[in-house]
RNA sequence: GGGCGUGUGGCUGAGCAGCAAAGGCAACAGACUGUAAAUCUGUCGGGGUUUCCCCUUCGUAGGUGCAAGUCCUACCGCGCCCA
């Protein structure tokens, strides 16, 4: 029995690759799983939603040579698409691959949808209670901390006491469970996981963005993309907006709130900024192995 | 040439007698329990024995005051108006 386990437990694999934003996923994990005969899971909680092709840099069918793709074009933009749905999906995705007897490769910069896979953190079955959260939208940081502190004294020890999305959502969890919010629950999968992180340093990304930039703005590619979205899709600006990054400042700049230049500088110096928050995520994961190029993520896989 | 206005930290911009100087941006670091491209935090003139102390700063040079980005004078730069 115990044997048996043990066998079950090293049999399956799961590679990730991961990186910041335009530091050359999407090419690499194509090569990887080519010559690894694998299969990719994209962990991009934006390439998830239909439409949102150019503005979240979603590989095109013809850029994935035959190599199948899960997790895009899963959600309608118009709902909110979540983690636990990521999680789900995705766990579906690996089995599915396995078993065809392929390799699968989570692929993406998402941090905690990444995470709540490679450490399969459980998370609590609430699901978000709009009514509830525009109710408690209008208290104070103080007052939703009071308010948590009283409901579940364990997490307001280590909650971020003046971040107002946290205390709701853990009040919210509280409210409806009945229920403390459960500790981080880390189950260990079974899976023998691999993570390759794609190293670039802060100058060279900045470049890459850019010249990436550049790109999905020609022939006003990028600015249609977002125009049908709201003329067509229907999707409010508003809707927009919250998608960040080049949906944010894009639809900012079709209603004219910015100019076209302003555009492009904020999504280049926000695309900057979120690139070294994906950093600051990944640094913490001391398992990820760090690559420059191609040919030493190959080797790791070799070896591995 | 005359009149009015303006010059503040990497940028922007408040302050108009008690200031190492609000806010914003950028920069740097960090957090992350169902919105995560989101949301949030810290540092940000220099140095130290770092809940406190010292030094150097608000165009330049003087002056008044216990005390001056803050008031006065002159000069320099910039802006607008009149000539």
């Amino acid at each position: 029995m115990k044997n048996n386990y043990k066998l079950q437990a090293t049999s399956y694999k799961l590679i990730v690759i991961l990186g910041p934003t335009a530091s050359g996923k999407t090419g690499m994990s194509i090569k990887l799983a080519k010559k690894f005969n694998g299969e990719i899971i994209s962990a991009d909680s934006r390439q998830v939603y239909k439409g949102l092709d150019i503005g979240s840099g979603k590989i095109t069918k013809k850029e994935m040579w035959g190599i199948p793709h899960y997790l895009l074009d899963v959600a309608n933009p118009k709902k909110r698409f979540s983690v636990a749905q990521f999680q789900k999906q995705a766990k579906q995705a690996i089995k599915k691959i396995q078993i065809k007897g392929k390799l699968p490769f989570l692929v993406g910069g998402t941090g905690f949808y990444i995470q709540s896979i490679v450490d399969g953190i459980v998370l609590p079955e609430v699901k978000p209670n709009w009514v509830l959260r525009s109710k408690l939208e209008k208290k104070s940081n103080e007052e939703l901390f009071i308010m948590l502190k009283k409901l579940d004294p364990r997490r307001a020890q280590n909650i971020d006491s003046k971040n107002p999305h946290r205390l709701l959502r853990a009040i919210e969890i509280v409210l409806s469970t009945g229920k403390p919010v459960p500790q981080i629950n880390q189950s260990p999968t079974s899976l023998e996981i691999l993570q390759i992180g794609i190293k670039k340093d802060g100058k060279e990304l900045a470049k890459l963005i850019n010249k990436r930039l550049a790109a999905r703005l020609k022939n006003n590619a990028m600015i249609n993309e977002v125009k049908n979205l709201h003329d067509k899709t229907k999707i409010s600006w508003k809707r927009l907006e919250e998608f960040g990054l080049e949906y944010k400042f894009v639809a900012q700049y079709l209603q004219g709130k910015i100019d076209y230049k302003e555009m492009q500088q904020k999504i280049q110096t926000e695309s900057e900024h979120f690139a070294k928050r994906q950093m600051t995520w990944f640094k913490r994961d001391k398992r990820i192995k760090w690559v420059d190029n191609y040919k030493q993520a190959e080797k790791l896989l070799r070896k591995y």
